[in-house]
DNA sequence: CGCGAGCTTGATGCCGATCAATGCATGTGG
DNA sequence: CCACATGCATTGATCGGCATCAAGCTCGCG
């Protein structure tokens, strides 16, 4: 956990959505150059998050989205009597930040797993921008409902599966989003803990290390700590779909 | 089930939000009566769905929000391999159909309960709306930030909860939202069977009997079919905070 | 080198799934 | 009106997957 100083640092510099090269993955998808003019004048700073601190935390006020530059993160909402829950991981190009607009206040805590960026996107300008673009107002609430889908998806995974299927579903998922962003989809570095895992797929941690050995010894990926080489993903296609049952 | 003829029933006539007694629980929340006239414009036909029957279903084309104006709904998805999952069940004033903005097709069914009426509200009228009316914009955006805060309190639900505590939830919940609309949180009338209580939960239909048939011997509720009373509700809620382990 | 966080692996036990029988309410046709 | 079918709910008996408890192991780091 070597962290820098835990200041907020905010970069004083100009960024630009249209010059980013995540933008055909972050907000300004679709857009045109004039449009992503617009965007870069509400969109002016970043904020650099050590990993192991939090961008925010529950009950903090909400002000803005997040959109992740680089690095990675978690997002967790945790009951009254101290379970918590991982309800995502992000990396870059995606957006944190939805679940404070319903009440102006952040329900969950977002943490860098490693040293990470975010361009700060204020909401008011955000919506105000989009009364004027349909074209950014669209994609946002394409963005929101896509949110919405994927939660559903966690749902049916966490109501439905058993452990195997869920490892084989996230890494799968993990995968795929790492391809959408040029990684290679068959070797990749989890940036999370076996605990984290677990509490995003609703299992115990030996659990998920458990199903990390036997993949193992089926063949289907190699593990060594988080470095995964996944050999067979249709196998792991398998798994989520038609259980062999 | 006494179904009506499974025709889609359009209502002709004019509806209006103006004169809706569910305008303070739906869309129209928090807007002025000269707002209200627009958006009345654009919310202008009503359709009936027969208990049994869908509303949409998976790949339909989205066109369409719905505010459900009586009767009850619940949504699944479900996976290649035949499992479903019960994702929500939507009362009066409640909202159907997010999940298809991100795609421009549905990505779930939503199948009526029980004899209901939903409110039609075009997508791409509402969008052009908002855009002028800020107060619109900002309560849509406040409603789906508010689905994705309860989808991430449903995964705490699934990850993390035992079987007696997620029904407990899930009581504590329809209470409340049956109590918003002014109705007895004491007493109350299932509209779901407990297989689908069994897939919103992630338990089995067996699970959620018994778990209610312990409730009643504890004393905190009494079960006669779908016919329940809630005779000691802070029981209720200390199951679902603090176990007492 | 030694510490500690994170990971692996084994042994055991429990919660909820599964299988199976019965009960109960509603509806239907003889 | 009764016999029977059907759909849903309850209850019991048994089983299995995952949690839990408990050692060790690995690796990075001071």
């Amino acid at each position: 956990m070597q962290s820098t100083p835990s200041t907020l640092r905010l970069e004083p510099f100009k960024v630009a959505c249209s010059s980013c090269n995540l933008r055909e993955l972050c907000l300004p998808v679709g857009m045109s150059n004039q449009q992503l003019e617009r965007l870069d004048d509400i969109v002016a700073t970043r904020r650099t998050v050590p990993r192991g601190e939090a961008l925010f935390h529950v009950g903090d006020a909400f002000t803005a989205l997040y959109a992740v530059r680089t690095g990675f993160f978690k997002t967790c909402v945790s009951s009254e009597d101290g379970r918590d829950q991982v309800t995502g991981f992000q990396m870059a190009g995606e957006l944190l930040g939805l679940d404070g607009i319903g009440t102006d206040r952040h329900t969950c805590d977002a943490l860098a797993l490693e040293d990470s960026q975010v361009c700060i996107i204020p909401f008011h300008q955000l919506e105000e921008l989009s009364r004027e673009l349909s074209d950014l107002q669209r994609h946002f609430h394409k963005i929101m409902s896509r949110e919405i889908v994927r939660d559903h998806g966690v749902m049916l995974l966490l109501g439905s599966m058993r452990a195997e299927e869920r490892l084989a579903a996230f890494l799968l998922n993990l995968t795929q989003r790492l391809r959408t962003r040029g990684f290679s989809s068959s070797s990749l570095i989890l940036r999370m803990t076996r605990e984290e895992i677990g509490s995003y797929l609703g299992l115990k941690l030996e659990t998920v290390s458990r199903a990390f050995s036997r993949f193992q010894d089926e063949g289907i990926l190699t593990v060594k700590q988080r470095q995964i080489e996944v050999l067979d993903p249709d196998a792991l296609q398998r798994l989520v779909n038609g259980s062999p049952c």
